[in-house]
DNA sequence: ATTTATGCAAATAGTTTGCACACGT
DNA sequence: ACGTGTGCAAACTATTTGCATAAAT
């Protein structure tokens, strides 16, 4: 029985295709490319052949976010376009996002002083943080 | 000739009643309630007696994000329920912000130290940081 | 056999746009 | 008068939902 599949179990989701699929999607895809946004998984499994409605792929992408499966983002690339959210795989460990603006590429990184910073100042105004989220938008560095 | 007025010529925006309407209200809002809807505006406004559309609004709101009158924010409430973006008049100055998920008020605040973070990271990976957006979710701290 | 998932099409929510009229300059 | 701006209604986009069928346990 595959690691999927027992992923599924484990949180309680029958083993279907739709199911499968997405996760070997979200698994498979390289690191700066595994944050697909919910029309991007719909396109690229029925490209390979895979007849999976969207309206299953939303249904599945939140049935993952509540089971923790997968993390929902938000990335405003300002530009002024229609906002989608993107999704990855929930590795257990939190950490921020850097996203390159030419090519889309997003970079993962965890800064505990960042991280420290912020506990400090929810605190000083009295308050626990709950969640938080620090997306940088770059530009690669033009080298001389 | 009032300040909004100016602000309004020196865009290059026509100085109309909707637009005068709604920069009132994006100053006149207290610090921990100037984060406003597209929705909110409209209704406060028409709640005030003044007949001005929605497609208005948001027509509006475009025009003055673009002349960097104002900033457009996606606060992702986590919460699950619809995202609507939120505006705030433009300061000039940068800041990063809090936002209380028990009664929406929202704080701002910058940290040196954590733009300073930012940067390095940035350039650790050969990237120029275009703009960055950190939005720290808290409740109020359960004071024992 | 029973429960839960799926696909499709229709609904929804926020936002945008076309067009005829009204307003600012 | 001229060029913009406005209001309304209709369009659009991302996402959700109702319902009959199909698949998983």
């Amino acid at each position: 029985m595959s690691e999927k599949t027992m992923d599924l179990r484990r949180v309680g989701l029958k083993v279907t295709h739709p199911r499968l699929q997405i996760l070997r999607l979200l698994e498979q895809t390289d690191p700066e490319r595994k944050h697909l946004t919910a029309d991007e998984i719909y396109r690229l499994l029925n490209e390979q052949g895979e007849e999976i409605g969207l309206a299953t792929v939303y249904r599945v992408l939140s049935q993952f976010e509540q089971a923790c499966l997968v993390r929902k983002h938000m990335f405003d690339d300002g530009s002024g376009r229609p906002m989608q959210a993107c999704y990855e795989l929930h590795d257990g460990d939190h950490h921020d996002h850097m996203v390159c603006l030419e090519t889309g590429d997003v970079i993962e990184f965890v800064d505990e002083e960042i991280e420290e910073r912020q506990r400090e100042i929810a605190n000083r105004h009295g308050y626990d943080i709950v969640e938080h989220s620090l997306v940088i938008y770059v530009k690669p560095k033009k080298s001389a």
